[in-house]
DNA sequence: TTCATTTGGTAGCAATTTACTACTTTTATC
DNA sequence: GATAAAAGTAGTAAATTGCTACCAAATGAA
């Protein structure tokens, strides 16, 4: 194989030696992170952001996340960032998607591979204290996206619409960010991950078993459920619900405070899928 | 805001004026493209793939692709790859994955956004002829991925494993190649960009509107059927079919032969939500 | 033209899932 | 120990899915 040789009559030794990888302008990589969690009391979904002390930007909060360098893929970049900004390591985490337009930094090309974290709302405080790093409150509903940090008096909000867009013979249909609100607003386009970072947990909640890198070791069946319908943004049948998910639970014999009951509800343990 | 100043005491023109991207290395980044359609007997789903004119992986079977201009989005040069290569305008085309394992091309970093295309059967033969481009077959069943051209005599062929890898809390499941069984391979790691794409067509038949994109303007229910039975590698039930397709469908009043049935059939075209 | 065969299209029913209400048991509080 | 609230269970109507059967329309061969 190594003799073959091209259209120059190169063989692949030659040619690689003769590569000059300079030819192109290359744009610069980075990796961000949406890093999902809870609040203790199960009330808000948060998603952790970082104050930029830098132009462009500056003073913005922004998705945490940094350059890939030279030898490490997206994903490595991605869990050496977040364990550079919390201290977490073996966290959930997914590529969610990449943002490339050539105007998103101003200072130059910069083109970002999103991922998506998960952290269980014990967990929830690293990387919150000592650093810039701050749990944001998220929510989305049909007409807004919201985060807010009450401890900082911030609110950052975008109005959102639904944008009908063709694409080959089909029209879809698509949430899409409208305009700022606020006073306050997100770094570059971060916005636009955010968006699609909750887009994708809503969907993948609903046929996979993510939910359960946002839960402790133990957990009760209402805790779960208010989780679902937290990130869902709607209620669901205690029964069906239960029925449902059940048989991917291990039941233990103790009995453990529920968060959002309050009372003592069977603790649950996660069990993966029956069969396999 | 322009005003404001860092920790350097510079504003933003100042700090954007001294900032030099040179500093970190970078990757080039490229655009490749899955793009897939089926023949015109509805026997098999197609994708089209390019020979390799130059080291390295010279003579392989490649994706058709190339590198983002420094002023062009990842998806700005997915199309216009696209349309060099074959001519095509207007297809669908969405984002799959991002490919950045540093030792994915010999030459270089390169880092690869893949995206995926669906073309109606009728125009599947745009850019085969006179140029390097070619139609593979395309099948994945629970043990081999398998892409063939017979006029070629070509048979690239993996066989597929199922992989266990936990990832925070939970484990998941995953079909991933094993090794490399033909003869021929694809070039760099694109086996890992045509799994991933034939399992995003699966899974988005089953939930969207895909599926429109690979017929033409009319055609039949049985040849519709066909195709999903083709990408989801299993028989559906014509009347459960029929029954929850059809509200998406307006037929019209005239009859077509269908091609894979052969007979005449009610002409339909495709309507798109009936509530918005 | 007729007739057997194949395909298009529809009916219907059992099994499962989803939407929803109601009830019993357990737990915390006063 | 009474009360209120949450945990947990039962059950039922409506919708969806898995599956068989059938009739009508189209084709091709006699």
């Amino acid at each position: 194989m190594r003799r073959i040789r091209n259209a120059k009559g190169l063989t692949e030794t030659e040619f690689l030696s003769q590569y000059d990888p300079g030819r192109y302008e290359r744009p610069s990589v980075t990796a961000d992170i949406l890093l999902f969690s809870l609040d203790p009391q199960l009330n808000h979904l948060k998603l952790l952001l970082i104050k930029r002390e830098n132009h462009p930007f500056i003073d913005c909060f922004a998705l945490p996340g940094g350059f890939v360098e030279i030898n490490e893929s997206a994903y490595e970049a991605a869990k050496r960032e977040l364990l550079e900004e919390t201290g977490l390591t073996d966290i959930y985490l997914e590529q969610l998607y990449t943002y490339s337009n050539p105007e998103r930094d101003p200072r130059m090309r910069v083109i970002t591979v999103a991922y998506m974290g998960l952290i269980p709302y014990t967990e929830a405080q690293a990387g919150d204290d000592a650093s810039d790093a701050k749990w944001f409150d998220v929510s989305m509903d049909q007409r807004f996206l919201t985060l807010t940090n009450e401890e900082l008096g911030i609110t950052i909000q975008y109005s959102l619409k639904t944008e009908y867009f063709r694409c080959g013979r089909i029209t879809y249909e698509n949430i899409v960010a409208e305009e700022l609100i606020s006073e306050d607003s997100l770094a570059f386009d971060h916005h636009l991950a955010v968006l699609d970072g909750l887009k994708r947990l809503r969907n993948k909640l609903e046929y996979t078993d993510l939910a359960f890198n946002l839960v402790d070791e133990l957990f009760t069946l209402p805790d779960l459920q208010r989780i679902y319908e937290l990130i869902l943004g709607k209620k669901l049948y205690k029964k069906n619900f239960n029925d449902k998910i059940s048989e991917k639970l291990q039941a233990t014999d103790t009995k453990i405070k529920s968060i959002c009951g309050e009372k003592l509800a069977t603790a649950y343990q996660y069990k993966g899928r029956t069969k396999q």
